[in-house]
DNA sequence: CGCCGTGTTGAAGTGCATCAAGCCATGTGG
DNA sequence: CCACATGGCTTGATGCACTTCAACACGGCG
């Protein structure tokens, strides 16, 4: 069951259901495998289907005077072309950050379930809303900190992100982030990009090595964030006040 | 009928039928006048009506680490707070920028409006996708270009929407804008600011006395901030390539 | 082996923030 | 009608966060 991720977000976020739920478990799909950099759309491009991110991070990203912004990151149970739909041309280049898998539904197919049900139009309407919250925290994020707590803010996103997915454990969670990923999503450049992750070892706020991503004081980089998920809108396990 | 310029909106992007031209025209709807940095909603609040704006600017901001951030501006015709139908409680605060008027339309009434039409459903959920766009060029304008290019990035795109609902004339508009506004909007201090806007005075890019704000080479201007309105999926009136 | 991607470090330069002061127009109360 | 306050704009001086350039280290891999 491929879209078992996307389900349960849709589930907790609108409540869905009986028939929606089936709907949605028969979407027919095909699955792709991509690798670092693989694009699934370019600007312009006017795709005939959606993509559901099954495994690994996509990622959205634009070249702006001479810099390259990513505008958003898209995890496990994400739709990250849903708007495709309503807007059909692409304003800007959808790929792979690492290896990930998506499954990718027909318009088609999404377009007679929407017209046949106003509970899935508005779940999924939903969702697009809850990534219009996340690109305002990013312009927050951009506009506002300095380096330290806007890279600490991108980690506590994903890491929450994550979480409702149930990708986070143990205080860590795998991504296949380069530094220059972490740059180009925070706007600041690869080397003090590399001299902040420093700092924030340094201050016993995170590991980084590989793959691994581990958070050893969250509470801490959350409030030097100023991070507080409820714009994510998601039903993460309660924590309690005084752990890591 | 307060609501034409929305209507005009929605029917220009999306196409209505005659019935769902008529339900808009009809909406029940209270009016209110706004002055200079009246609130219409808090962080926290849980909206009863949608806001349409009539007249005037309103922004959403948000104060981030002593800094206060705006996130969007909001011309005629848009509506501001469209998305607390399905995301009930507002992420941050919604306010009016100089004076300005808006008609308020109870969720009750349109949530039974748009149960009863798929045709409005999408264009008002198109609505809020295109929203998401400007949130993102905004995510680009604030990560990627330096103050000249980000502030004229501003004024191109608040002249592109005004243009659209007619509100760009003779290559001027008007607004309610301090140089504090643009700083606060552009993640700039309010001292660079003003250099950063002598500077595209000296270049002959803009005037702005007063409440008014004209754009002398749009061209130049929308070239130095690689500004393409395509991304507000709005038919502005085509303009002659070598026009000013 | 040699190459390339990634991370790291140092040194120099700059765009912008910050602090502080002053200017002008408008408004307000005595 | 003046004294004064207020809001918005402007200017100069200083400092810092960050960029840029350049070089090097390390591991993986063809």
């Amino acid at each position: 069951m491929p879209h078992q991720k996307l389900i349960a977000r849709l589930q907790a976020v609108s409540g869905l259901s009986e028939t929606d739920r089936a709907s949605l478990k028969s979407m027919p799909y095909t699955v792709k495998n991509l690798g670092k950099g693989d694009v699934v759309a370019r600007p312009g491009d006017r795709p005939l289907s959606c993509s559901i991110v099954l495994s690994g991070f996509l990622c959205r990203q634009r070249t702006v005077f001479t810099r390259n912004q990513i505008t958003s990151f898209y995890v496990p149970g994400d739709m990250p072309d849903l708007h495709a739909l309503h807007l059909p041309v692409m304003d800007r280049e959808l790929c792979s950050v690492g290896s990930s898998t998506i499954a990718s539904v027909p318009h088609s197919y999404l377009k007679t379930l929407l017209a046949g049900s106003a509970g899935l139009t508005n779940a999924f309407w939903r969702e697009t809303l809850i990534q219009s919250e996340i690109h305002r925290q990013w312009v927050d994020n951009l506009g506002s900190r300095q380096a330290l707590p806007r890279v600490a803010h991108v980690f506590c996103e994903i890491a929450a992100r994550l979480e409702s997915v149930g990708l986070y454990k143990q205080k860590s969670f795998d991504a296949p982030f380069t530094q220059e990923t972490i740059a180009e999503a925070c706007g600041i450049s690869l080397v003090h990009t590399n001299r902040t992750i420093q700092e924030m070892r340094r201050q016993s706020l995170i590991e980084w090595e590989g793959k691994t991503i581990e958070i050893l004081r969250r509470d801490q980089l959350e409030t030097l964030a100023e991070f507080s998920p409820s714009y994510l809108h998601v039903l993460n396990p309660p924590r309690p006040v005084a752990a890591g």
